[in-house]
RNA sequence: UGGGGUGUCGCCAAGUGGUAAGGCACCGGGUUUUGAUCUCGGCAUUCGCAGGUUCGAGUCCUGCCACCCCAGCCA
């Protein structure tokens, strides 16, 4: 797929050599139910789904899901929809964390038995201020010392309901003085008195995520376990638990840079205010960076892997320019997108030249025009009559330097279709033009072309009669600056970042069952089925042509 | 400040002691009835900085500097 087979990566490098000696490879996709997948999950789920197709191995989809109060099931939904659409399958690997809650339960009770845990009732301002800080270790907890019974006995309280939410956690007991800050006895269970969306009410403690995936993870056998940087920090703590548990299975922890891409957010966090606080019309707007948003603005799954497989996975941290992302978008849009033209701003044209026996002399052979220039895609009819709509962008009265439009004077191919010539520029009183007057050549038909005329350039237009008005979405950056200061950000918004427009587009655009199109000159949209009705089209432009004009 | 990481072209990224891949972007030429696509060419005497080891250093050593992450009963 790649044109650029460069060296592996760090990851892969380390899997081929743990494969060459022998290693099996699993590996497993943990998100949390919490919200809906981005781009940069997309660039973790092609790693691990990736390096599992690549080494023969398998992956796991496992909902990371120990924290109740936030997660739902709409979102355990969502999120398969989304990797399913990616293009990748698990196949009958999908687990839950909480699928392992009575393992996780018992295995913690060994931990209690090996002095290894203890009960905590400390608050948690208490701990806060308990814990030390960057440079100061943090002081014992007065329940360090309990013995192994008493803590037996309270965390067995603590799993019937007797304590309420808070008053006590279950705590490893390492070292209070760790540099590394996750290594303070940090919590392994809490009490939530809430209804989980798959375990019910059998549950009012849930383990932490740092107690919970590396035992996931050993439970399952996942050779690599591969996270972001963020989690460097917690690797002690994940290698702590594992070597402190009999499970005699011990994955490597890898972790990898995550992504960041110019003039977006990729923070949960913030997607979920975007949405919450509705800047945007929710995770599948097209301008979220979520995948459900991507897919809904016209972006198709191959190019999303594309892309995720020319950033590579490092440790460096990294914000890829949007530009990367609009090529990949485009590249795999131009190979098969059916072309057409829709006018986004009309300016309406007259041939004055064009009388009912031209009319009639045309019908009995219409216009038409390839699908697609290279790949046949068949044809379509192109109406065509004495009034049309151009670009109201295709037409300056004073031409600039190198213009390859029309101007006052000057002729332009209509694409597909005839040479015209612009005689005459027709204003309102207030001076805004109305309508261009113009004549076209008989001589210079589209494909037999024998007027010798050379026109300053070629232009998209759409036949006054036959044209249809759909509404056409322009979306650009949600975000103003490359690196958004998201400190506010209502302020840090692109204002412009949505522009609706009623266009008129050409009728066959609209007959089939194409969803993807490549409007001429302008870019590739998107058919949108959640709004679209029978009486109205709606687009969404899902990235611009790319355009180089002197200047 | 303690700990953990990272520094190779504008943005990514190969490079694993033998004399700086590739992609995107950008600049120039060609083709073109999309200023698209396609195509050809250009684009790091230098790898955060300073020393050192070596016949030879982006790669090894030492010392600096910069940036990122960590003080949730979130993940």
């Amino acid at each position: 797929m790649s044109e650029t087979p460069a060296g592996l990566d760090f990851i892969r490098q380390r899997i081929s050599e743990d494969v060459a000696a022998g290693s099996r490879v699993i590996t497993r996709f943990p998100p949390e139910p919490n919200g809906r997948l981005h781009i940069g999950h997309a660039k973790s789920i092609c790693l691990n789904f990736g390096v599992a197709a690549e080494f023969g191995g398998l992956c796991y989809l496992r909902f990371d899901d120990t924290n109740p109060e936030k997660e739902n099931e709409a979102f355990v939904q969502a999120i398969q929809e989304d990797v399913r659409w990616l293009g990748f399958d698990w196949g009958d690997h999908l687990t839950h964390a909480s699928d392992y809650f009575e393992q996780l339960f018992q295995l913690a009770n060994q931990l209690i038995s090996a002095n290894k845990a203890f009960v905590c009732g400390l608050s948690a301002e208490e701990m806060r201020e308990t814990r030390g800080t960057l440079t100061e270790p943090g002081v014992n907890s007065p329940s360090r010392d309990l013995s192994v019974a008493e803590n037996l006995a309270l965390f067995r309280e603590m799993r019937e309901g007797k304590h309420g939410d808070g008053s006590y956690v279950l705590r490893a007991k390492i070292d209070m003085s760790s540099p590394n800050i996750n290594m303070r006895d940090p919590v392994l269970y809490r009490i939530r008195h809430v209804h989980h969306q798959r375990t019910g009410n059998d549950w009012c403690i849930y383990p932490t995520y740092d107690y919970t995936h590396c035992v996931c993870d050993a439970l399952e056998e996942i050779t690599h376990s591969l996270c972001t940087l963020e989690f460097e920090d917690h690797r002690p703590l994940y290698d702590w638990v594992l070597d402190n548990i009999n499970l005699n299975v011990h994955p490597p922890q890898i972790e990898f840079s995550r992504l960041g891409l110019e003039y977006t957010v990729m923070s949960k966090r913030l997607l979920n205010k975007l949405v919450s606080e509705q800047h945007v019309a929710g995770w599948d707007d097209p301008r979220m960076p979520t995948i459900s948003g991507l897919r809904r603005k016209g972006v198709r799954a191959p190019a999303i892997r594309d892309f995720c497989e020319r950033i590579g996975i490092t440790k460096q941290n990294n914000t890829i320019e949007m530009s990367l992302f609009d090529f990949c978008v485009r590249k795999d849009l131009e190979a098969d997108t059916h072309r057409a033209m829709c006018v986004l701003e009309p300016l309406k044209v007259v041939i004055t030249n064009w009388t009912e026996d031209t009319q009639g002399a045309l019908s009995a052979e219409p216009l038409t025009a390839p699908w697609h220039p290279k790949k046949d895609l068949g044809r379509r009819v192109l109406p065509f009559s004495k009034e049309i709509f151009i670009e109201r962008s295709d037409f300056e009265e004073v031409r600039p330097r190198k213009y390859k439009r029309l101007s006052p004077g000057e002729m332009v191919r209509l694409r597909m279709a005839f040479i015209i010539r612009c005689d005459e520029v027709i204003k309102d009183d207030a001076g805004n033009i109305q309508e261009l007057h113009c004549t076209y050549f008989p001589e210079s038909r589209s494909g037999s072309d024998k007027s010798g005329l050379k026109p300053k350039g070629v232009v998209h237009w759409v036949s006054a009669m036959e044209g249809q008005y759909c509404d056409v979405r322009l979306y650009e950056n949600l975000f103003l600056e490359k690196q958004p200061d998201v400190s506010e950000l209502a302020g840090a918004l692109n204002p412009a970042s949505f522009k609706q427009l009623n266009a008129i587009i050409e009728p066959a655009a609209l007959l089939g069952d194409i969803h993807h199109f490549q409007f001429e000159r302008q870019g590739y949209f998107v058919k949108d089925e959640t709004d679209s009705s029978a009486l109205k089209t709606v687009f969404n432009r899902t990235v611009t042509l790319r355009d180089i004009r002197p200047g």
